[in-house]
DNA sequence: TTTTTTATTGAGTCTTACTCAATATATTGG
DNA sequence: CCAATATATTGAGTAAGACTCAATAAAAAA
């Protein structure tokens, strides 16, 4: 209003291609996880950018490669932070507990960018196949890892298939965040994430792993006691009857 | 090129209001379960009902809105079917095997129309409210009735929250066959749906269930057999002295 | 048969990804 | 410091596809 907006508004310059390149990826990152890939206006990240529409194709093939490499960036991140922090857990029990928080915490702290994702990479096999197969599977594989090392050394069961493991705590991870995040309240990261592992890990059938062992334990401590308490009593009648016919042969 | 080719190609022709419609939708689910939401031309699913674009949008406000009825449509048969299947089934256990097992089956069966709800149905906050929410609520609502009742009579642990394990099952299956069908070779639905039942009803720990049952009341067993023939020996053992004495002692 | 109703049409609008020849700016050589 | 060169940047233009609407023709009613 008050400037004399003179006649072109954007003046032109020129800068570092890596830059620039950097500004319009920034950009782009925040336009798909504002308003997710289809709405995105390829003019509108330009203008995020400081740029114009042309500017973005001779830094990007095409609006598709600008979300792989959004993408790529993201999974980056993600991989060398949660290896880093698996490298402080020991145990498969608590590793994979570790994974599933981590995994969730993802999700509630850039839930724009996560929902891009699952609507546009994981389902179009040729995104898929292009660029983020090989980053999911690294990411994910090192879920893999922890399961087919517990099985290996005997934490989980021998007949598991630890790739249908993963599935179900990826797949479950993101059904029950995806739910809170869009339809109930808040999300209780602890419990949830206690949750997911307790059933993972325990199953849900009715609590047998404690009450099994201490059920049984408890039956068979109290036969233990009771057998006690017998033999005890058999042995002392054993000893009396013995002295009582030692002292007749002495007689 | 021999036809004549008329000036208008197409005769047209009206036809009652509800056939119509429905074969807009008919040709609406086979293209969208081919080629996807997005790459679905609405000029071609109105070809495949034998009418002009224009009709299309009187019958169907958008093209989103048409894919709200197809997918209604796709929900109802599954949940009547779902239903019904059920209801042939007794006891927790064996109804959660058959809800997994048969939502295997659905993506298995029509992976097409499955693939656009898992892409645009699901992470649509506007689409969902609008017309699937419930519908999934309902078809959904059949595993969480079945863990509950679970829960009520004791058949699984009491502190679960079958929320969560409804989505755990859900979001696995989708996960798992997801990667089946679009990486991975073939499918076995029966090792699929047996592994990720096993898993969910028993967890992934080492064999604790059967093993510690077992290990534990062979123990059990073996120590009271043991103590039995202690006692068998020492009550023996006694009879005899006191026959012994009684003999010493009437001599 | 004539009139009325409305299903159907297809040409046209609008939005948006993508192209390309012109242009302005940085860099290099003299 | 200037001229020549290279290329980053531009914005007008193209193409494709969702959606609109006034005209039209088929069925129903009078």
């Amino acid at each position: 209003m008050a400037a004399p907006a003179p006649a072109q508004s954007r003046r032109r310059t020129r800068r570092p291609r890596a830059e620039r390149q950097a500004e319009i990826l920034a950009s782009a990152r925040q336009v798909f996880s504002d308003k997710g890939y289809g709405a995105a206006a390829v003019a509108e990240i330009a203008a995020g950018a400081g740029v114009v529409e042309g500017t973005v194709y001779s830094y990007f093939e095409s609006k598709r490669s600008l979300l792989i490499a959004v993408m790529k960036g993201f999974f980056e991140e993600l991989i060398t932070d949660t290896e880093s922090g698996l490298r402080a857990v020991r145990g498969t029990e608590n590793q994979l507990r570790f994974v599933i928080r981590r995994h969730i915490e993802t999700f509630t702290s850039d839930p724009g960018l996560c929902r891009v994702i699952i609507r546009e990479a994981r389902p179009d096999v040729a995104l898929y196949d292009e660029a983020i197969l090989e980053l999911n599977r690294r990411y994910t594989g090192l879920a893999l890892s922890v399961l087919e090392e517990g099985v290996e050394n005997g934490s989980l069961r021998k007949n598991l298939v630890p790739s249908v493991i993963r599935d179900l705590i990826y797949g479950g991870i993101e059904h029950a965040v995806w739910r809170f995040i869009f339809t109930d309240g808040e999300l209780e990261i602890g419990m949830l994430s206690d949750q997911l592992a307790d059933v993972i890990l325990d199953g849900i059938l009715g609590d047998i792993v404690g009450d099994v062992r201490s059920d049984i334990a408890n039956e068979s401590i109290a036969h233990r006691e009771a057998h006690q308490e017998t033999i005890v009593r058999l042995e002392r009648a054993v000893t009396r009857l013995e002295s009582t016919l030692e002292e007749r042969s002495t007689t």
